[in-house]
RNA sequence: GGCCCGUUCGUCUAGGGGUUAGGACAGGAGAUUUUCAUUCUUCAAACACGGGUUCGAUUCCCGUACGGGCUACCA
């Protein structure tokens, strides 16, 4: 066996990726990167029902937009192993499980649902295990000669595990260390479906083994079932190349319990999804990071942080950096309440550090369809202004002022400027005195209106508060100057008298 | 119910046999900004509980409680 590191990702197409998937994606591929390896993306849609057209495209593009890479995959090119579809790979597990019935490993069952059902009715406590199996109708109760009858007027079975009836099985994994569980615990699992495909224990041990995985990388509701994979892994003959295993802490709800799920998003008002995903038989709308304007950098660096910590108190970090810190050993064991004010703070933080070039080409669309064409220069200019004041790229929007003047100014506004109605301002004058100012120093600026104040006897605070109310609309914003040399003296000058003329 | 995993400020977490138990988010106060935001300073805030082991336990062990996961011919 290759001592390569390689690692997959292998979600189920049967709905949009959530927000919990992408994180054990993201630290499959940290894992990855920062040991030399390789990263693989494998699609694992041997559950034929539940399948949900769109959904393997959606995790594609998901992890597109997060910057996420497989080396080998579904949508990211073939590699060695192709295909990388579990519903393209049937074949060979059939081989396998039928390795494991010559062995005597594993057994045709032909139990119905209404079998089953009935067994489960007499024992509440059922399972299919070496105590109960005899109950059952498989090639261990039923004579050779009924078997082959079975088989050959195709009649619908499975195949199953056959487990010991009381044996240890160990296994250690990498964050919470050994692990055993007695077979008597476990139960006889469905290996190969009635329909022919096989269980996701089959798959994911065949695939694991075929395609050279190193570690398997998984969230922890596989914990209990990662024992019954070690018996595969055995009973297949491949115990010595089984991949290591890590089981990561689940992303829980930020209020209540349990995991976080497709329904807490938008009822709490934050994205579970990186992109916005319609489902296609209800059409309901779930939101997602991308289109509620959060940077990829900003998410992934959240998702990193949750359930992992590089040990040092620095805690914004780009992919690279996050590459050369990740860790295995740095991994929280418990589960994480997913914290939507902490990814607001990494998402504003991220803009922040955006040169204005950057953001104003990120917002430029939005800015475009709410405000109608902008000038590049003067948008990057306006973007400046207000950089530090967007939480979400779409915050944008909140500052409409800077593309569009107030027609009709707001009574409370109002209310709090009516001092300069009472003073001896006049717009026209105001206008004038302005259009001799072509500086665009703006601390010069501040200068200049104050000793326009004072020379027209109107106190400063009281000409300040109007100015800012006249080019905002409210009482908030940038700095006055800042404001009067973006929009302009000619723009500043409708605006002002435009305002005064409703006190 | 059974089995497995877990438990440090409200949240994300660091740490680890002897520490003032550290940081970040959120919250409070203040400074700067004639506004707001930013920035800076500062305050408050935690080792679930009970037994051991030990000179000493938040740290190791056991139990309890609580939380989570699994318990399908789903992944």
């Amino acid at each position: 066996m290759s001592t390569k590191v390689r690692v997959r990702f292998a979600p189920s197409p049967t709905g949009p990726l959530h927000i919990g998937g992408v994180r054990t994606a993201l630290y499959n591929y940290l894992f990855a990167k920062k040991n030399g390896g390789d990263f693989i993306l494998r699609i694992e849609d041997t559950d034929q029902n539940r399948l949900v057209p769109g959904a393997e495209q959606y995790i594609i593009e998901s992890l597109k937009w997060i910057g996420i890479d497989p080396n080998e995959g579904v949508g990211f090119g073939d590699g060695p192993h192709a295909p990388y579809r579990q519903s393209d790979r049937k074949d060979t597990y059939r081989q396998y499980a039928e390795q494991l019935l010559q062995a005597g490993f594993a057994y045709y069952a032909f139990d119905t649902e209404a079998d089953l059902e009935q067994m489960k009715a007499s024992n509440a406590n059922f399972k299919y295990d070496a105590n109960t199996r005899e109950l059952g109708k498989n090639s261990l109760t039923l004579s050779k000669e009924e078997v082959e009858k079975r088989l050959s007027e195709k009649e619908h079975y499975v195949i199953r595990i056959k487990l010991p009836a009381d044996e240890d099985v160990k296994f250690y994994d990498e964050i919470r260390g050994w692990v055993i569980v007695n077979t008597s615990q476990m139960d006889d699992k469905v290996l190969l479906k009635s329909d022919g495909m096989p269980t996701y224990h089959l798959a994911n041990v065949c695939d694991d083994y075929v395609m050279q995985i190193s570690h398997v990388i998984r969230g922890e509701e596989w914990l209990p079932s990662a024992p019954l994979h070690v018996m595969l892994y055995r009973y297949l003959g491949w115990e010595k190349s089984m991949p290591k295993f890590a089981h990561l802490p689940l992303l829980l709800k930020p209020d209540g319990n349990g995991k976080l799920s497709k329904r807490d998003g938008d009822r709490l008002g934050f994205p579970v999804f990186p992109l916005e995903w319609t489902d296609p038989k209800t059409n309901e709308v779930s939101s997602g990071y991308k289109q509620k304007g959060y940077l990829p950098e900003a998410v992934l660096n959240m998702l990193a942080f949750l359930g992992w910590n590089p040990g040092t108190e620095q805690e914004i970090f780009s992919k690279e950096e996050l590459t050369e810190a990740f860790s295995l050993e740095h991994i929280h064991k418990a589960g994480a309440k997913f914290d939507f004010e902490k990814a607001k703070w990494f998402n504003a933080e991220y803009i922040k550090k955006l040169a204005d070039e950057e953001l104003a080409d990120l917002v430029k669309d939005n800015v475009t369809a709410k405000f109608g064409n902008q000038d590049a220069g003067y948008l990057v200019r306006a973007v400046s202004l207000v950089k530090e004041r967007l939480v979400f790229l779409n915050d944008i929007e909140l500052f409409g002022y800077l593309f569009q003047a107030t027609e009709k100014y707001g009574e409370t506004p109002l209310s709090k400027i009516v001092n300069i109605k009472a003073s001896s301002f006049n717009p026209g004058a105001f206008e004038t005195f302005l259009k001799e100012y072509t500086s665009t120093d703006t601390a010069a600026l501040e200068t200049t209106l104050k000793d326009f104040a004072n020379s027209n006897e109107i106190k400063a605070g009281d000409l300040m508060k109007f100015l800012r109310v006249s080019l905002v609309g409210e009482l908030s914003g940038p700095a006055i100057p800042d404001l009067i040399v973006l929009l302009g003296v000619e723009e500043t000058g409708r605006r002002v008298t435009n305002c005064f003329s409703q006190l």
